[in-house]
Order: C-alpha cells, then sequence, then structure tokens
DNA sequence: TCTGGTACGCTCTACGACAC
DNA sequence: GTGTCGTAGAGCGTACCAGA
C-alpha cells in the first residue's frame, strides 16, 4: 500500500535538508514531529532510512532509492501548483475549443494565433464537428466551451439545451447562392418558385434540411422534390461544388464572401429578408470560467470586430 | 443529527549525546 | 556549561466512523 504522502513529502524535506530540524522549520512543524513522522515511514516500508549520527543523519542507500522516486513527483507537483496560482493572475493552460467545421478552420485559427502572440503560456485544442458531438463533450468536461451552430434551431431538438449557458456571438446571413456563370446561364432573374424547382442543388447531408429550411422560409411552403446534384456532409464542399457550377447550394455568406466579393458567386433573394442563423457560445451552464477563458472569450470578440473584410457579411453580438 | 470511541498528528517537555 | 541535534512519552485537538 502507498504510504501516507505527508511522511512522503516529511522525508523529502528531511532527505534534501539532511536534518530533522530543518526539515521541520521548512514544513513548520516542529522537530518532534518530523522525527516521528520519519520513524512512522520507515516502520511503514520495514526499512531503515537514516542512520543516526551526533548531530546529524545519514541516508541509507534505500532512502537515496526512494528520494529517486519521490523527487520527481514532488517536483513536478510543486512546479505545477505553481502553475495554478500563476493562472489566477495571467492566462495560462490549454483552451479546449468546440466550433462548427468552416467557422473553425477560418475564425478560431486567426484568433488563437493573435491570442498566442499576447499569451504564449496558452495552448489550444481544438475540436471540429456537428452540434450534438460538441454539446456532448462539453457535457463531458473535455471541452471548454464550444461555438455551437444552432441552425434552424426551431427544428432541432433543443431539450438537450437545458444543462447549458447559450449566448449569442455572431449573426450570419444565410443565402441560396449559385456560380455568377450559373445564374446567367440558368436563371437570369427569374426567382419565381416555379422556375426554381427547375434547377439543380447542392444538398448539405442527405436530410437537406437547410435547403428545405430555405424554400420554407422564403415560399412559406415545403419545397417538392428537388434535383439534387451533389450530396455532401460539409459547407465547404457545397461551396466548391458552387465555384463548379454545379448548382445551387444554401450558405452563410461569410464563409464565400471572397468569391461573392469577386462577383463569382451570386445570390438568389427574394422579397423576404434573408434567413439569419446564429452562432453561440455554450458553455455548461454552473460553469465558473477561468480567467483564461474570461480574457479569451475578450479576445474573440475584439478579433471578430476587427476582421473588416467581413462586417458586410454578419452582425456580431454585443458582448456581455 | 448527535454522541461516544478510536486513531492520528501535533506540541510540549524531558532527556541523552557530543562539540565547542 | 552551553548550544545543537536527535529520541521518547504525555497530553491535546481533530477527523472519522459506527450506532442510537
Amino acid at each position: 500500500m502507498l504510504p501516507d504522502f505527508n511522511r512522503l513529502k516529511l522525508f523529502y524535506h528531511v532527505y534534501a535538508r539532511r536534518s530533522v530540524a530543518g526539515a521541520a522549520r521548512d514544513l513548520h512543524v516542529t522537530q518532534s514531529a518530523v522525527s516521528q513522522g520519519l520513524a512512522k515511514l520507515e516502520e511503514e516500508l520495514e526499512t531503515p532510512l537514516f542512520t543516526r549520527v551526533h548531530k546529524g543523519i545519514v541516508p541509507t542507500p534505500a532512502a537515496e532509492s526512494l528520494f529517486n522516486m519521490v523527487k520527481p513527483f514532488v517536483e513536478e507537483l510543486e512546479s505545477e501548483l505553481r502553475s495554478f496560482a500563476a493562472s489566477k493572475k495571467q492566462p495560462w493552460g490549454v483552451l479546449r475549443v468546440g466550433s462548427p467545421r468552416m467557422f473553425g478552420k477560418i475564425y478560431m485559427l486567426r484568433v488563437f494565433a493573435s491570442f498566442r502572440e499576447k499569451y504564449p503560456e496558452v495552448s489550444f485544442v481544438l475540436e471540429l464537428g456537428g452540434q450534438e458531438k460538441l454539446l456532448n463533450m462539453v457535457r463531458a468536461g473535455d471541452l471548454d466551451f464550444t461555438f455551437s451552430d444552432i441552425f434552424f434551431a426551431e427544428k432541432a431538438d433543443l431539450s438537450g439545451l437545458r444543462d447549458f449557458a447559450v449566448e449569442p456571438v455572431i449573426e450570419e446571413e444565410v443565402i441560396l447562392a449559385c456560380s455568377t456563370k450559373y445564374y446567367e446561364e440558368r436563371i437570369r432573374g427569374d426567382h419565381s418558385l416555379k422556375h426554381l424547382l427547375t434547377l439543380d442543388y447542392l444538398a448539405f447531408r442527405p436530410d437537406q434540411l437547410i435547403l428545405r429550411g430555405w424554400f420554407k422560409h422564403h415560399f412559406k411552403r415545403q419545397a417538392p422534390r428537388l434535383n439534387i446534384s451533389l450530396t455532401v456532409d460539409n459547407i465547404q464542399a457545397v461551396i466548391a461544388a458552387i465555384d463548379e457550377h454545379m448548382g445551387l447550394g444554401v450558405i452563410a455568406s461569410h464563409l464565400a464572401w471572397e468569391q461573392i466579393s469577386r462577383g463569382d458567386i451570386t445570390a438568389v433573394h427574394t422579397n423576404k429578408p434573408p434567413i439569419s442563423n446564429t452562432i453561440s457560445l455554450v458553455q455548461l451552464a454552473n460553469k465558473v470560467p477561468s480567467l483564461t477563458e474570461k480574457v479569451f472569450l475578450r479576445h474573440f470578440h475584439k478579433s471578430m470586430a476587427a476582421m473588416e473584410m467581413h462586417k458586410d457579411f454578419f452582425k456580431l453580438w454585443p458582448q456581455p
């Protein structure tokens, strides 16, 4: 069985100081307490650790062996505990963050990089994935928080969000878009439902939830069967397929801001305002955020606000 | 929840050994 | 003789646990 840790700590100081009295001073206890504790450790280990000589103690080979075992552990523990104290004064440690794939690739890496320029003691673990996976990881304590794309939230089962504090961060504009070439050849300004239903579509996932949501929002009705030219499982592939003139896809406009700005991609508008989608910060409801988390989230808001080229494509929620 | 027994760790004190 | 270092034992406070 493992000896009492307090006695191992006591032994560590006695060995390091080669003195019972010295260890007692280090540990702020009486010399007698150290002497007795040492004797009990020797009794537990059934091995003498020191030879008592006049005005001192001499470690036995067993003591040297034990010290070599205990030393790295004690020193690492002391170092980690000092880091705990330091983390209360400035950001430090590993921050584990979840994010939707595209959002993470485009924005989070930039935010991480600029944060590390200011706080090199902080490193990151970035988990990219879908809402359900990321929320489960937050719930299990595997992520400190996640950014969650609660797309068409009214369709999703939100009962699982009870355990979380959800704070809107970004409002993004969701558009139906195609390449300008496809638009000029196939659409030519005819945005009627009848005409749109004759075109080719790029589905994000087989359930076509986002595409159907777009039709429901703009035409107040479910779209009948769409002509799906491609089904993929990520928005990046939808944008790539748009670039290849394969048809129309529903995307967040800021994710294709370069192509839209250059005129390579064109949005299909109706007389209804565009759909807006909220990306939220999600963390456990009762969690007390660390200093590192607080400073990072302030930095995140500042960094996002500073991304000038994206400002026409999403709205940043005010920081609470 | 309260109470009493037990174990443990601590301080206090006494004491031995020995160098200066 | 004094100071320093160590051990031993008594007594006290506290934590823990079982039982009422």
